[in-house]
DNA sequence: TTTAGCACTCTGCAACAATGAGTGCTAAAT
DNA sequence: ATTTAGCACTCATTGTTGCAGAGTGCTAAA
């Protein structure tokens, strides 16, 4: 997108994004040349606005409305005009306050630090928990809980826990289960979930193993608890986005919810998100979660003590306080990891 | 409420209840008597309305707009007006497919439970897991994930995990934990949650066990595990209130939002729902939920194989299908009921 | 007791004018 | 060559008025 801009036009395109992210209305020439302070006439601030709608950063509604930002306007202010404030002390206190004190267990972390990023930002705050799946495998517990039923417990290095039900053609005693499960747990050593289920399916074709009639057994009721999907995804502050003008229009807001109601959807499309280091913004068409509304998404990644990544974020109307959430985002990012890896 | 109504009262009222809940429109005079082939003429059904308004059990937004059902209108409907509908073999299907195949454990089928109800009734689906607290104790586990931290994994006999991270003062092997399992599981077999709870403070006062440094560490994380609060409540379907013409309004839509994010007001709230069997009807300003916006409940406990309660329902505007969701819900507490106790 | 008839009340809608914010263009000023 | 003042023009918003329609309440007849 090139385009060789005056320092005025910028200048101009700035003061008219922040003013629209502030009133949500429409800006107009005068309102730009009057708060702005710039020693510069409406008519003047008009000729430039006129060019910038002529590129596609601006667009009115209507001819005599002011004029609003169009997505590639705020991509360009996000890139190039924005002055990014400091996290204050008093955010910062209250993000470490509320993340250390959330109880211990990850997903208590991580659903603290999710309601946290809601509340700072106002918007709504989403954490994806580091996939389950490239956790360090720890320990596999079964536990006979009545005929044919069977709890397989596993639990991954950096303490996520998954249970799952199995139930099994044939009854086995708990006797033989703590047996199977140090079998197991001796093969998956120090593994990958991932690699652990590639293991147990290698596994299953060796011949030796499946002429042992608990030894299969323990290995098919392994693959189901290691195959378990685990879709930990944290939203917090939903309530909020109704609080926005742009989406107080019934439709919008029903296309919105929609889409988050189906976290497994949603939780593909994030992945996406988590390829790229750093704060990562996406604006309007460019968000992975709803392609229709105008929806901004700010995102950084997390990273546990063994390198497993998670995301975490704000989710916003596009007309989002770009320069005032973009560092409490990075800052929680920041701060989490550490958080998670001091052990 | 006592009041003899006529016949041909009760009669008229039901009329205009049913078609308020189909239309969501004040319903006038000629309405009443045109759809509901009722041998009579406007002017009639007009002298009984306005006696039905003395007894306040309709309002009218204003002179010359039809009539709306009072709470108290619901209430005598739901009481003694209503004919109740069969649940269709359709839906009988649905919910025994869904619930079913939900996947195994707990959790998922409580889920998946509260997404079929949602989507049967068209509301929000409720369902409030029974309460860990008066499960029995089934095991109790520690992992030592790193130095002076452990993971404390709690299981109950019907299968739900809980799983907490525990920061003790001094360091301890693995092999101590297990000891320390084992003396626990021991103690505690048998005993529901809460009595384990019970026994293990009274433990910790015992002289013998204070001198045994290992045995009162024991005692310690276990108490932490075994305090920790559960507050599993699946809230599915929030989008489709947004359906409901009389929450277009975005205010009124963000008061319920709000209630419904802090889910532990909520628990809280709900519990009073469990005391009574069978079906139960809240309308409007009698339920627990929300005071203020026109919201109903209707709730069904279930049980599990241990005689522990949970609690199922549905939430929606007053002007609810009643007819439709009362049958919905009892038969879903059945199924339910059945699904978990055919251990 | 029921009903027909009628006056009355109120909302909702459409047409219309007035308001005013904001633009685009032109011509003067710098 | 810019910048700016001035002015005509556009168009959403607001308020007015008038009218149609839905519904009521009351009265008098069936």
């Amino acid at each position: 997108m090139d385009m060789e801009l005056s320092p005025r036009s910028r200048q101009i395109l700035e003061a008219i994004v922040e003013d629209y992210i502030a009133t949500a209305e429409p800006v107009g020439s005068s309102a730009v040349a009057r708060r702005h302070a710039l020693t510069l006439s409406s008519a003047t601030v008009r000729n430039v606005m006129a060019d910038l709608e002529e590129l596609g950063l601006l667009t009115s509604p209507h001819t005599s409305a002011g004029r609003v930002p169009t997505e590639k306007a705020y991509r360009l202010y996000v890139d190039s005009l924005i002055t990014i404030r400091q996290v204050t002390r008093e955010e910062k206190k209250q993000i470490i306050r509320r993340c250390r004190q959330a109880g211990s267990g990850l997903p208590d972390i991580l659903k603290e630090t999710s309601r946290t990023l809601s509340s700072l930002s106002n918007y709504m705050g989403i954490v994806v928990a580091p996939s389950f799946i490239s956790h360090v495998f720890r320990h596999i517990e079964f536990l006979r809980l009545g005929v044919r039923k069977v709890l397989a417990i596993l639990v991954s290095s950096n303490g996520l826990v998954q249970n799952r039900l199995v139930e099994i053609s044939e009854d086995i005693t708990q006797d033989d289960l703590i047996r199977m499960g140090n079998y197991l747990n001796e093969m998956m050593h120090g593994l990958t979930i991932s690699q652990a289920r590639e293991r147990i399916l290698a596994e299953m074709k060796n011949e030796k193993v499946q002429y042992d009639r608990l030894m299969s057994q323990a290995l098919r009721i392994s693959q189901q608890a290691v195959n378990m999907e685990h879709d930990e995804i944290f939203l917090e502050g939903q309530a909020r986005i109704l609080d926005q003008p742009e989406f107080s229009n019934a439709h919008r807001m029903r296309e919105i919810f929609g889409a988050f109601e189906q976290k497994g959807l949603l939780l593909q499309l994030l992945s996406s998100c988590m390829a790229a280091e750093g704060v990562q913004i996406y604006i309007g068409s460019e968000t992975p979660v709803s392609k229709t509304a105008g929806v901004s998404l700010i995102t950084s990644r997390f990273v546990t003590s063994n390198n497993t990544v998670g995301l975490l974020g704000v989710i916003g109307p596009t007309r989002m306080g770009y320069s005032r959430v973009i560092p409490i985002v990075d800052y929680t990012a920041r701060l989490v990891s550490r958080l998670l890896n001091d052990t």
